[in-house]
This record gives structure tokens, C-alpha cells and sequence, in this order.
DNA sequence: AAATTCTCCTGAAGGC
DNA sequence: TGCCTTCAGGAGAATT
């Protein structure tokens, strides 16, 4: 399931390979994602450039001269660069191509998407609303303190609201909050400043070391070469309910926290 | 108005 | 072996 690091690894891993190209052409095999695929999507980014390719929480953005290409990979999917021509798989739902070679969206669940704005792409109503990047130089606990100050919902919830912060989805939030000693039920309202500080600077930590290990590969992620990302072996709590916690030694929990599924040692986290 | 619930969809895993 | 059920999960929309 991508998160901001898997996105961060699929920005990275096309790059390269659609930087500076012209897109020839889009095939569309199930326009019906998340949104639907703007019908007339070929006609509008065929025959532009690709002048950058950035990343927004969770968002890519392929800015092509006059617009903006916006791909969200929502649960399951992911980006292959391909020789044209090779033959789809059915979750293949999305071809953008450029030339000899194709950016290939594949997304079993299909709850990803792929827009197309020729507005300024900050004052997308996706993007609009965004709270910081966890991974900018000035991000730092300062901020969500306050901003925790007049609510009360669990710090967990807090720090998966892309309101207050982008980009950490439920594997990271879990680790963020094992390596900060925070428990994930804990009213957001009761945490002081200092404890913030040193949860935005795992959630960093934590962000940044899933980049350099190719992300975490859960069901379907991968790499844009198909290789899958080997975070996953560095998980401290995610999935490790029933296991010893390597602080203490005491089991690691799991329980539900909104939809989701929270894994803590509630001996080490308070 | 903040907080919770619902919804989209299908692969994986578990039970029998 | 294989069918059936349950669960997971990002994030906007709907609801309380």
C-alpha cells in the first residue's frame, strides 16, 4: 500500500525516464478509478512536454506545458516503465506513452486516480488543503502542537489527518508512535510540545529510512523496475501482534483505532 | 464543527 | 482442493 515513501520511490524511479519527453499518446482501459479518467485525457496532455515531475503527499505530479498530470495509486497500485507494446495484465488500467516506452498504471483495487488540471495545481481542491511536508527542512513538532491543542481525537488519528500532516499513512503512524513512546490512543490534547518534537522527528526518521530501503512491500507494491521494496523486514510493531516488543519484551498489541488497525506495546507507549 | 461512519474494489488469508 | 467469508486500506463524502 503505498505511502509516502512508496510514492517518493515511484517519483524517483520514472523520473528519469519521462523527464524532458513528449507524451505520444494515453491508453485507457478502465477509466472508472477512484474519479473517473477525464475522457478526453489524450487529446489534452498528447503532444506535451514533461517538465517536471514532483511529489505532494501522496500525489505525483507530472507538470506537462499548461497543465498538470495528478496520480494517486490510492491502495494498490503502481508505475512500471515498459517497452511499448507490451501486454497488459488486467489491472493494467492506465498507458501513458512516450514513444518507444510507456508509463504503465496498474491498480487492482482501483481506488488510485489520474487527473488532469490545467490550473495551477496548489489550488487543486486535492491539493489545496494539504498540511506540511513531514520530509521539508522546517517541518517540526512546533506546528501540530498547537494545531493538537484544541482537539481531542487520538494522536493516532492526528497524525494521519492530511490536514495537520501528509504522507504518513497506518504503517508509519504505528512505528512513529512506537519510536516516540507515544500511545496511539492518547488524546492529542494531552501530549506536551516536547513529545511532539520528538514524534515529528521519528515520523521523520522513519519516512526518510523507508525511502533509502526501496519502501515497504506489503501485497502489491513495487518498485518501478518491479522489484518490491524491503522496508518491511525493518517493521518494529506493524503486523506484529502476539510478538515480543523488542523495547521490553512484553507483547505487542493490536486493536482498532477507527477503521484501522493500531499495533503498540502499551508498556512502552504512553 | 469536530468526529465518526460510509464507500469505492479486489486480493489474500483463514475456515470448513 | 476449493468454495465462502472476512479483512485491509487512502481519503473524500456523508452523517451525527
Amino acid at each position: 500500500m503505498p505511502e509516502l515513501p512508496e510514492v517518493e520511490i515511484s517519483r524517483r524511479g520514472i523520473e528519469p525516464h519521462i523527464l524532458g519527453r513528449e507524451v505520444t499518446g494515453v491508453v485507457v482501459r478502465q477509466p472508472r478509478l477512484r474519479w473517473p479518467i477525464p475522457p478526453d485525457l489524450g487529446r489534452q496532455v498528447s503532444g506535451r512536454r514533461v517538465e517536471a515531475v514532483e511529489r505532494r503527499a501522496k500525489y505525483l505530479l507530472l507538470r506537462l506545458q499548461q497543465g498538470t498530470l495528478i496520480i494517486h495509486l490510492g491502495m494498490s497500485g503502481s508505475l512500471r516503465i515498459l517497452p511499448s507494446g507490451t501486454p497488459p495484465g488486467r489491472h493494467d488500467h492506465v498507458d501513458l506513452l512516450f514513444g518507444d516506452h510507456c508509463l504503465r498504471l496498474r491498480d487492482p483495487r482501483r481506488f488510485g486516480a489520474v487527473l488532469w488540471t490545467r490550473e495551477a495545481v496548489e489550488e487543486h481542491p486535492l491539493i489545496r488543503h494539504l498540511g506540511p511536508e513531514p520530509l521539508a527542512p522546517e517541518f517540526s513538532g512546533d506546528g501540530i502542537y498547537q494545531l493538537a491543542r484544541a482537539r481531542r481525537v487520538p494522536v493516532k488519528n492526528l497524525i494521519m489527518d492530511g490536514r495537520v500532516m501528509v504522507g504518513v499513512g497506518n504503517i508509519y503512524a504505528n512505528e512513529a508512535l512506537f519510536a516516540a513512546g507515544i500511545h496511539p490512543h492518547r488524546p492529542c490534547n494531552r501530549i506536551s510540545l516536547a513529545r511532539y518534537r520528538d514524534l515529528s522527528e521519528q515520523i521523520r526518521r522513519i519516512l526518510s529510512e523507508a525511502i533509502r530501503q526501496g519502501g515497504t512491500t506489503l501485497r502489491d507494491f513495487r518498485q518501478e523496475d518491479g522489484r518490491p521494496g524491503y522496508f518491511a523486514r525493518r517493521l518494529t510493531v506493524y503486523g506484529r501482534a502476539g510478538e515480543p516488543c523488542p523495547g521490553c519484551g512484553g507483547t505487542i498489541r493490536q486493536r482498532h483505532i477507527g477503521q484501522r488497525s493500531s499495533y503498540f506495546c502499551p508498556h512502552c507507549q504512553r
